[in-house]
DNA sequence: TATTAGATTAGAATAATTCCATTCTCGTAA
DNA sequence: TTACGAGAATGGAATTATTCTAATCTAATA
């Protein structure tokens, strides 16, 4: 905590406590939060905290490259305080996202008539699948119950 | 055009002109369009038609397989008629999404702890770069204004 | 402690997508 | 043919995600 303030100021960003709570709860955060995540989250320590802090937030950090912005949930954007190269699994149930720190780099070569027209600049697998949970579920309850119970 | 008709009403699904404009619009469309994108376009023969109709068609034709619904633009979805597994590149700069005909599903395995957790269904690699136009344009173009070009 | 760049806020605006009630129509059975 | 009924289309409202703005506030520092 003391090593996250030190480390923001350094990037010349000005620490307020919206934004310390908001660094604090993406600090290890390994669930992949999307931006309303983590507002409902702040908001429970600060009930005044608006959405375009967070977002405003967000964006700063995505900036300083301390925030990955994930595409895999076709409804929002999911952020990711891991900015160590990595891909994703999501439960096409229930939405919940999972690390992959597997090294597919030296696989997943462009072709060279690709390579020719974009300059590439990065990659993320998107993995498909259904999580444990959703597995059992889908036993007994149907797939609009389910789809309720996402985020 | 004539094989569409019969594809689809073997399929069981009821042909309509607004219908037939979205399929044909789709048959064998490599511009990943959006769903925005394909309103704009039928409109023009439609004026009446209802972006809700462009959505409900969309949400079927996927149902069916028959079109792929694609994650890579943090903005929106994109749809793709061809089906056939592929991946993707998006210009980070102005959205345009290129296709990938390259097999890696040899290379992408999960991982033995992922896949007790999840059962897989699929994956979809989403590649990054800068298309050769962009490349060009920054040479005296702000990104703000490249942003104003992007659908 | 005064200054001020940068941050926060509420709320409006925009954009993408979904939902719903009503009306319409394609395909078929009489 | 024609009437019927399932499914489709429509418009408009509702939701949800995200961005923008203008007014106000405050953390950092001189
Ligand atoms: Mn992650
Ligand atoms: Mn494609
Ligand atoms: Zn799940
Ligand atoms: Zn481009």
């Amino acid at each position: 905590m003391k090593e996250l303030i030190i480390k923001y100021k350094e990037k010349g960003l000005k620490l307020t406590p919206q934004r310390l709570a908001i660094l604090n709860y993406l600090d290890g955060n390994t669930s992949h939060p999307s931006a309303g995540d983590i507002y409902k989250h702040i908001k429970r320590v600060y009930p005044t905290v608006s959405f375009a802090t967070v977002y405003n937030t967000l964006q700063v950090l995505h900036e300083k490259g301390e925030v990955m912005e994930i595409t895999i949930d076709p409804q929002k954007k999911h952020y990711d305080p891991n900015t160590k190269a990595h891909h994703h699994i999501i439960c096409t149930e229930c939405n919940k996202i999972g690390d992959i720190f597997e090294d597919y780099s030296g696989a997943i070569r462009l072709p060279h008539h690709i390579a020719e027209e974009f300059k590439p600049v990065g990659n993320h697998i998107n993995f498909y699948g259904i999580c444990k949970k959703c597995q059992n579920l889908s036993r007994y309850v149907s797939k609009r119950e389910k789809q309720k119970r996402r985020d």
